[in-house]
DNA sequence: TTGTAAGCGTTATCAT
DNA sequence: ATGATAACGCTTACAA
């Protein structure tokens, strides 16, 4: 007759054992999946571990093999879409490799990082993804010295002693810069971030560089510094209008300022496409929502997720990554706010 | 002179107590704060712990005490920006109270929540927050079974065994009622959230009644059910369109949708607010980002988060609290997408 | 093929 | 006030 299922205390590898009638370390062969185990045997502890419905207890597992089956993600700020995307796609990695995800937001401060890292160590960590790193040094320190698996991601610095996963941000200049002088554009302006931050250097380098192989040239008033912030893309926009709207087309570094800067485009009656080509970056879902949709470099950040946690295990299980660079390559996906630049009125009458 | 801190393995009390020369225990001691401990030993012990950065080990301690140091925070989609803020709060809490976070992203899959679900009983989890239960069933019985701490957070059912955080969803239909009629508007649409889901019941309830009581009827026509996605808010205004545009104020249950309808609305010349007025749900960063900007029901995240943190971690520490609902309230926002209703030209000429 | 036993780092009980 | 020791649940030599 069927025995309810037990009440209060969890099941151990010792109540398997005692049910299946062998002993804890056969228990935990069949669990590992050892090839030294009667058929017979491994089928009577198999329906022992059903009937009581028991699961390993992952704190002594970890006690003893010194893995705490988890990963950890730092990430500066939940609410962004782009990390909010690595968020979403590491979790979805770790659980596949039978990893649990665990997150820690910094808002950028040295000691909330510090202290999460503390945290994850002391669990014994399987690795840790770090998305932006505020104080490079203490965070590479802390790793080394515990020697813990670790990857960046996203924001790498130039000089990496960690293996990253990045984009191809120069490339990613290119693309923008050759979509835009393609549609006739040559009076460009671009919204960079921060100049402090490696990939917005990058993505400078191949923005500039390519305008100036056409032959076009990127004064310094066309080029405004923004921090990846809506409001820094209305202020942005605010600023080329004032000084008379000079350019026929913009990139920004990121949708967000895209959006903002299309926001005071809108609001001051300046036309997108019409008056000026947009173009933002990373294809977040903001692109599509706005009016007009907004044309975007994209970043694949499912595809950089799966190199990370990939990374971080292969790390884990002793290979030696050193500091490779994972390299992922931009696209471009066209919408509604990039159009061929309005034909000059004197210089080429229609037809 | 000084030591080099020891490289590879990690310290552990043991190398505590004999750099202090005391034993495990009263290590123990001091770090558990008791009062039984000598001035002056407790001093050589804390040295000592700082001496090689001693850190307890999470996993040891957590077998010990059967507690995992870890809530599980169960969503269905972490890029919809609601959840995502669920994310951030629920994790600020947490490690405000000491724990640490695990995520789970759900799709709404069963199987993937119970996946989730039985890894963190495997480490001792502290306590779980679910934010939407696809299957009532399932979680419940399993959390009842294992007699987990668990609440409920944003979609709880009509009549809930478990405890649940949850706006006051009635009166966020109120608001938005009261809002529109006292802006003069006469015939009024909605755009709901799914009807199997109860808080969009609760949400229509308290819109239909406060039109009803203010003598204004809700033909079955003006209300449409959604899924809280974008392009449900863009459908949702085409129908509005193909009828007719027979009102002259929307409300939407979330932010999202009364975006996606702004966005038709827009495209197809409809002024927002001169012809139609648009209040959304949910007070999300997107609100300010499109034009005209969004007006928007206050959902307090943050304050729901610490609630469903601070529920577990009492149910944790053996307070009994049932089915307990704690209820918070809703607010308006009010932005630029809705305004006075345009007077009509016939029936009421100007001046 | 299977069992015995040690040990992972803590905490808690019981002595002293 | 402090120390020895068992126990938490698991893995893994080492024996049988």
């Amino acid at each position: 007759m069927p025995q309810a299922p037990r009440e209060g205390p969890v099941a151990s590898i010792k109540d398997v054992a005692q049910l299946a009638g062998v002993s804890v370390s056969t228990v935990s062969r069949v669990l590992s999946g050892s090839p030294r185990v009667d058929e017979g045997t491994r089928a009577r502890v198999e329906k022992a571990i059903a009937r009581i419905d028991y699961r390993p207890n992952l704190l002594a597992r970890g006690l003893r093999s010194k893995s705490g089956n988890v990963i950890g993600l730092v990430v500066p700020e939940i609410l962004h879409e782009t990390f909010a995307a690595f968020i979403k796609y590491a979790e979805r990695f770790c659980v596949e490799k039978g990893y649990d995800l665990v997150v820690g937001n910094t808002g950028g401060r040295p000691e909330t990082e510090g202290a999460f890292i503390d945290n994850l160590l002391r669990r014994h960590v399987d690795g840790i993804i770090f998305s932006r790193v505020s104080d490079r040094s203490r965070v590479i320190n802390t790793v080394e010295k515990w020697n813990v698996p670790a990857v960046i991601i996203d924001r790498a610095l130039d000089r990496e002693s960690l293996p990253t996963v990045v984009l191809d941000n120069e490339r990613a200049g290119v693309i923008a810069a050759e979509h835009l002088v393609a549609l006739g554009h040559r009076s460009i302006g671009v919204v960079t971030g921060p100049r402090d931050i490696a990939l917005s250097r990058e993505r400078h380098r191949g923005f500039a560089g390519t305008l100036r192989r056409h032959g076009l040239s990127l004064p310094a008033s066309h080029v405004l510094e923004g921090d990846f912030k809506f409001e820094s893309g209305r202020a942005a926009a605010r600023a080329f209008i004032e000084t008379g709207l000079k350019v026929t087309a913009i990139w920004c570094h990121n949708d967000l300022m895209a959006v903002g800067a299309l926001n005071t485009f809108v609001r001051h009656g300046v036309k997108v496409p019409g008056d000026v080509s947009l173009v933002g970056m990373d294809n977040t879902g903001l692109s599509e929502m706005v009016v007009p949709a907004l044309s975007s470099v994209t970043q694949p950040f499912e595809e950089m997720c799966r190199q990370a946690v990939e990374l971080v295990l292969a790390m884990r299980h002793g290979q030696r990554i050193g500091n490779r660079r994972v390299v992922v390559a931009p696209g471009l996906l066209v919408r509604e706010s990039s159009a061929a630049r309005p034909p000059a009125p004197a210089r080429r009458p229609r037809r």
